[in-house]
DNA sequence: CGGTTTTGACCTGCGC
DNA sequence: GCGCAGGTCAAAACCG
């Protein structure tokens, strides 16, 4: 049980219908809430039944807390005006209270098992969703015709057998590991015989390889991040140790490697680069799931560049995904049908299939027209306020499977603190139902974001040379959050 | 002293 | 087979 008295964050109760019915009956919040609790009427806290209620600021005596999810991590009713009451000392008032603590108590509880009930939901979520794409990933091995652009992206990728990038299925040859504590599934799926004292658990079965669920085997999407940044590399929350450098081709700026550091192990990876043409844009590209909670801060990133990858990799979810052609080579088969849904000049989202991996580019660099953002749930604008949602200079936009147009202001740039990104990031999650691939994430985002601010200010740090604080002053989440990409 | 960065070497796949 | 390019390794240097 959490302390109650000790950084208690009030909430309003946003209950039942019923509960909202009782109090407004009358006109006096604090007597029906009495009353109310004679009753055994609240049985249970519908948490997301919270944001069809109207919000009535005479009935909130207290902060409203609910998150962009309606789901509250603390409940803790707070009547203000129980000790002005005019019937101060009158025991039935002192049993009725006695009885509402006991209560508060209870739904305390309660909602403490909800919490965990709702990850335990999540965690089925991801582990399904892995399952699901392995299906679709078998089927369109089986079937390459396919005339949606994006389920030849996805083909491609799941075609490709260069063995740098052989997570998408065991091959029959192989497997090794570099190190005892120098393992990820990059290694674990590697048809390399690199390094033959290192050559071991062999094996040619699929099924015989225990590889984790939840790195299996989608691992080969990349999402891409264009932002204009000064930094050596972007803040995204995680902490990562360069671990190489490259020349690469046509580019005058050096590649740089980095690898997460946040847990052993972990298999995610980020190339920095900078853009040759325009050396203040950085390209940021992610691959990989972490295997380790992550910070609020990283989580807001993880969560819009898990959706995107999540889109990537679902044929049905990116055929509505407008596509550009970031460069020359690029989606040279991308049907010109996504250019009439896509009045901007601006990149949107680019899938490229002619990469190597199927990679999905968020271009933050270009402003893009101004855009009427979507109407926003009367909880949002209460909790974000009425501009939250207004176009900013640099945005990302999304439009998947004709959901309303999401807005996310620039996570990167020096103008928009992370306290917007994770925001926004919540409620952009909580508006489309296409992001569930990241709910997980989002809500313990929210979850945790009782504290959001204390990772405000201090996440700056723009190369994991100066890291380590993004993970010193941020609690660690309950589960682990899949990250950037579900390849 | 431990973690990170640097940097040359090495490995692999691909194209010719 | 050879060269190229992308990616990674690992020892040395660096840093707080």
């Amino acid at each position: 049980m959490e302390e109650h008295t000790q950084d208690r964050r009030e909430i309003a109760f946003l209950d039942s219908g019923e509960f909202l019915e009782s109090t407004s009956k009358d006109d006096q919040p604090n007597e029906s809430l009495l009353e109310h609790h004679h009753k055994p009427s609240i049985k249970e806290v519908d948490f997301f039944a919270a944001k069809s209620q109207p919000y009535n600021p005479s009935y909130m005596r207290t902060t409203s807390i609910v998150g962009s999810s309606g789901f509250n991590d603390e409940l803790v009713l707070v009547n203000s005006s129980l000790g002005t009451s005019s019937d101060d000392g009158d025991d039935k008032t002192k049993t009725q209270i006695s009885r509402l603590k006991v209560e508060l108590e209870r739904l305390h509880e309660e909602n403490h098992k909800l919490k965990h009930l709702l990850a335990e939901i999540s965690e089925s979520y991801n582990d399904l969703q892995s399952r699901v794409l392995l299906a679709r990933q078998t089927q369109v091995e089986g079937h390459h015709n396919h005339e949606d652009i994006t389920q030849a992206v996805y083909s491609q990728a799941l075609q490709d057998r260069r063995p740098m990038d052989m997570n998408n299925e065991i091959p029959a040859t192989t497997l090794k590991r570099r190190s005892p504590d120098d393992v990820d599934d990059r290694d674990l799926h590697r048809g390399s015989s690199k390094s033959p004292r290192l050559d071991q658990n062999k094996s040619t079965n699929h099924e015989e390889q225990q590889i984790p669920h939840d790195q299996l085997p989608f691992r080969k999407a990349r999402v891409s991040v264009r932002a204009r940044s000064d930094a050596t590399t972007v803040n995204d929350g995680c902490q990562w140790r360069k671990y190489g450098q490259k020349m690469a081709k046509g580019n005058p700026c050096p590649r740089a490697y980095y690898r997460c550091t946040m847990s052993v192990g972990c298999p995610v990876r980020k190339q920095v680069q900078r853009c040759a043409e325009d050396t203040t844009i950085l390209t940021t590209t992610y691959e990989g799931n972490h295997n380790h909670p992550l910070p609020p801060s990283a989580t807001a990133m993880a969560a819009t560049t898990s959706a995107a990858a999540a889109m990537l990799l679902s044929g049905s979810t990116t055929s509505n995904l407008h596509q550009t052609l970031s460069t020359p080579s690029a989606t040279s088969s991308s049907p010109s049908s996504f250019y009439h849904n896509f009045p901007y000049t601006s990149t949107i989202a680019t899938l490229s299939a002619s990469a190597p991996f199927p990679t999905i580019t968020l271009d933050l660099t270009n402003p893009p027209r101004p855009l009427q953002p979507p109407p926003l749930p009367p909880q949002f604008l209460s909790q974000y306020g009425p501009t939250a949602f207004l176009p900013n200079a640099n945005q990302i936009r999304f439009n998947i499977n004709n959901h309303p147009q999401l807005l996310l202001p620039n996570m990167l740039g020096p103008q928009a603190p992370p306290r917007d990104m994770v925001d926004t990031v919540r409620a952009a999650i909580a508006m489309d139902p296409n992001f569930t691939a990241a709910l997980a994430a989002a809500i313990s985002s929210i979850i945790g974001g009782g504290n959001d601010n204390n990772n405000n200010n201090n996440n700056n740090k723009v190369d994991s040379k100066s890291g380590g604080s993004s993970n010193g002053d941020s609690p660690q989440l309950p589960q682990s959050c899949t990250t950037f990409s579900t390849n």
